[in-house]
RNA sequence: GGUUCCGUAGCUCAGUUGGAUAGAGCAACAGCCUUCUAAGCUGUGGGUCGCGCGUUCGAAUCGCGCCGGAAUCACCA
């Protein structure tokens, strides 16, 4: 409501002014929607301001409303309730709104994001948002996401991530900065030498080409392999008298593992030839989910090329006694001024461990990108991990180290609880992409709606509902908060769903194909002398608002907050379809606004859903 | 045990600078298609906003203390 709540916040300060001859801070001024069940449009709560009127709460608000009536146009009329000033914004108003709008493509998105969704691209032309800031130079932000381990495929949980960090991506650039999409790719470790061990041991030379398998599929098989074994030497040793401690550490594969590693780190020809090949078989599986769940990095680390940086600046730490060494030769950072505990720097073997790597990563994208913002999207698991994180760049005397921002996402659960990729249960990201698309297959076929169209086209349709369907349910959720994922909600196509605001936009794209058939020409403009019923107002009014949401979502991270008002749009539209008729409108300017209206309700809608990385289909 | 996060209807979730009688969807039940897409719309029932105290004209929202759940505190990542 940014606009006509600028308007009458100024005017009530004049009001205050004038009145009571004082002025008044402008947090005194609260101005918020009108409830429902309330004649009104904004309300402006008068207690704050009864100190300076020294009046009933009743007399202070009508002295304002007489004032603003009079001396604003925008305004037509008042009424109070307890202390709330109701205030009625002129029909007029909304209707010239919904002129600029129209004329206005890109409306409430500053820059396109090139994701390739739809969305509307150009320069901003409206002057709601930002005035003033337009000459300087857009923020960069770097965000990273994703950021899988190579020894086995994407899971529900990295679903999130993705879905998260792309997300979380085009919001800012709408809001006009800029945007470095980066990944930062596990692919060194212990985790990949257990699959490489496995696969020596039992492979038979097995490729992606020789089984049909997927490639990052066939390396997690290898890798469960590992752990199966694993622990059956675990048990073994135990049943032999071992404590569980002792027998994890001394089975034999775990110490073959090791030892596959410090070959790796010596940079042993053989292991480093195998380690490159499954490596690649996992890129191709990865490179294919990332494509379906229409995903990309504008930029991609592999910690193998940033692992040996981190080392440095460490050691270079120890010199300067930031750090300090134990006997063993292990190195720490001693976090009790903080608050925390000493956190280990570099193992005893000077190997690095993850924090080290981390540590180097940050210091790259800094040469290599001096972003304003480095955005972390990584599961609130590792909350403890990036505290230290600031804190020990900070330590370092690195000026950019207040520019990290943990983006903490809860985890997603199932109904029967955590995910345990050790037993097997897990949500596999492919498995269930493909049973999202066949569920919208099957939904459509009974629904029959789809007959007749080419099947190439029915296809994508179906992936598009399907998609939109799983997107929407983990999108739509507070970040912070964990989640439940279930199966048959998640594929549910009622109520608050993607394919719920999927099916409002292919009616409205319906609507518009039957008014060229009629040939009812789209509207240009629309006139302002049009009295509006309350769904058509109430549209008006959230499409108003829909610059500031986004404007919310891009300082908040939190692309729910977009789902979520995206919902309540099409709520109403969908309320508006059923009690009122567009193309049968008899009153021609009626007619022509209510096709205004279901366009600029249609590409809202497209655009905010684009944000998401949810395409919407023309019909359904 | 320390730290951080979460707790709203049977279930999944909204409710964001503290504002009016706390809202949706799912599930249940009852209705609405000769009409621009019924993947829709309408209605009914369903609440100690975890509990208590405090701040305030006013608290789901802020503070403190409990209770419950999760994460984390590794020479794992």
């Amino acid at each position: 409501m940014q606009q006509i709540e600028e308007i009458i916040s100024g005017s009530v300060t004049e009001a205050i002014q004038s009145l009571y001859g004082r002025v008044c801070s402008p947090d005194q001024v609260q101005l918020q929607k009108t409830r429902r069940e309330f004649e009104g449009d904004i309300t402006l709560v008068v207690f704050p301001l009864l100190k300076i009127s020294r009046k009933t709460p009743e007399q202070t608000a009508s002295d304002i409303g007489e004032y603003l009536v009079r001396n604003h146009h925008e305004i037509k009329q008042y009424s109070i309730i307890k202390g709330f000033l109701n205030l009625v914004v002129h029909d007029s108003y909304y209707l010239k709104t919904l002129n600029n709008i129209s004329s206005d493509k890109s409306y409430g998105i500053k820059t396109g994001a090139d994701n390739g969704s739809g969305l509307h691209t150009g320069p901003y032309g409206g002057d709601m948002m930002h005035t003033g800031a337009e000459d300087q130079e857009p923020e960069i932000f770097m965000v990273e996401y994703s950021s899988p381990n190579t020894n086995k495929p994407l899971h529900l949980g990295h679903i999130r991530n993705n879905l998260l960090g792309y997300s979380v991506c085009n919001i800012l650039k709408a809001t006009g900065r800029r945007v470095i999409k980066t990944n930062l790719v596990n692919d060194r470790g212990i985790h990949i030498c257990k699959s490489m061990l496995a696969w020596l041991r039992h492979g038979k030379g097995e490729t992606p080409q020789s089984s049909g398998k997927k490639g990052d599929h066939l390396v997690g098989e290898y890798y469960v392999k590992f752990e199966q074994e694993y622990r059956s030497q675990i048990s073994e040793l135990i049943a032999g008298g071992q404590t569980q401690e002792d027998a994890e550490r001394n089975a034999p594969l775990i110490l073959e593992a090791q030892e596959m590693l410090r070959k790796w780190e010596a940079g042993d020809p053989e292991i480093m030839k195998l380690w490159r090949t499954m490596n690649e078989w996992v890129y191709e599986g990865f490179d294919e989910t990332y494509r379906k769940l229409g995903v990309d990095f504008d930029k991609v680390y592999y910690e193998s090329e940033t692992w040996l940086k981190g080392k440095e600046i460490v050691l270079d730490g120890v010199k300067n006694q930031l750090f300090f060494k134990h006997h063993d030769g292990s190195v720490w950072v001693d976090l009790k001024p903080e608050g925390l505990d000493e956190k280990i720097l570099l193992r005893s073997d000077g190997t690095s461990v993850y924090i080290t790597q981390d540590i180097g990563t940050a210091q790259l994208r800094q040469e290599e990108y001096s972003p304003d913002k480095m955005i972390y999207v990584v599961g609130n698991e590792q909350n403890y991990h990036f505290k230290v994180l600031s804190i020990i760049l900070e330590k370092l005397g690195f000026p950019w180290a207040r520019s990290l921002h943990h983006l903490s996402y809860g985890m997603v659960e199932l109904p029967e609880g955590r995910m345990k990729s050790r037993e097997g249960i897990v949500v596999d990201a492919d498995d269930l992409i493909a049973e999202m698309i066949q569920t919208a297959r099957e939904m459509s076929r009974e629904l029959g709606k789809l007959d007749g169209l080419p099947e190439g086209e029915k296809e994508n349709i179906c992936r598009i509902i399907g998609m939109g369907a799983l997107k929407y349910y983990i999108l739509k959720v507070d970040p912070v908060k964990n989640m439940t994922f279930n199966p048959r909600e998640s594929i549910d196509f009622d109520g608050n769903t993607g394919a719920f605001i999927q099916y409002t936009y292919a009616r409205i794209r319906s609507v518009f194909r039957k008014a060229e058939e009629l040939g009812i020409a789209k509207p240009r403009n629309v006139s302002e002398r049009i009295v509006l019923n309350r769904k058509e107002k109430n549209m008006l009014l959230l499409v108003h608002d829909f610059p500031s949401v986004i404007e919310d979502a891009a300082r908040a991270y939190n692309p729910s907050l977009i789902a979520n008002f995206t919902y309540e749009l099409v709520r109403e539209y969908n309320q508006f379809y059923h009690d009122f008729s567009i193309l049968r409108e008899k009153n021609t300017e009626k007619r022509n606004f209510r096709m205004a209206l279901s366009e600029v309700v249609a590409r809202v809608v497209r655009n905010n859903m684009g944000l998401l990385g949810i395409e919407m289909p023309e019909r359904m």
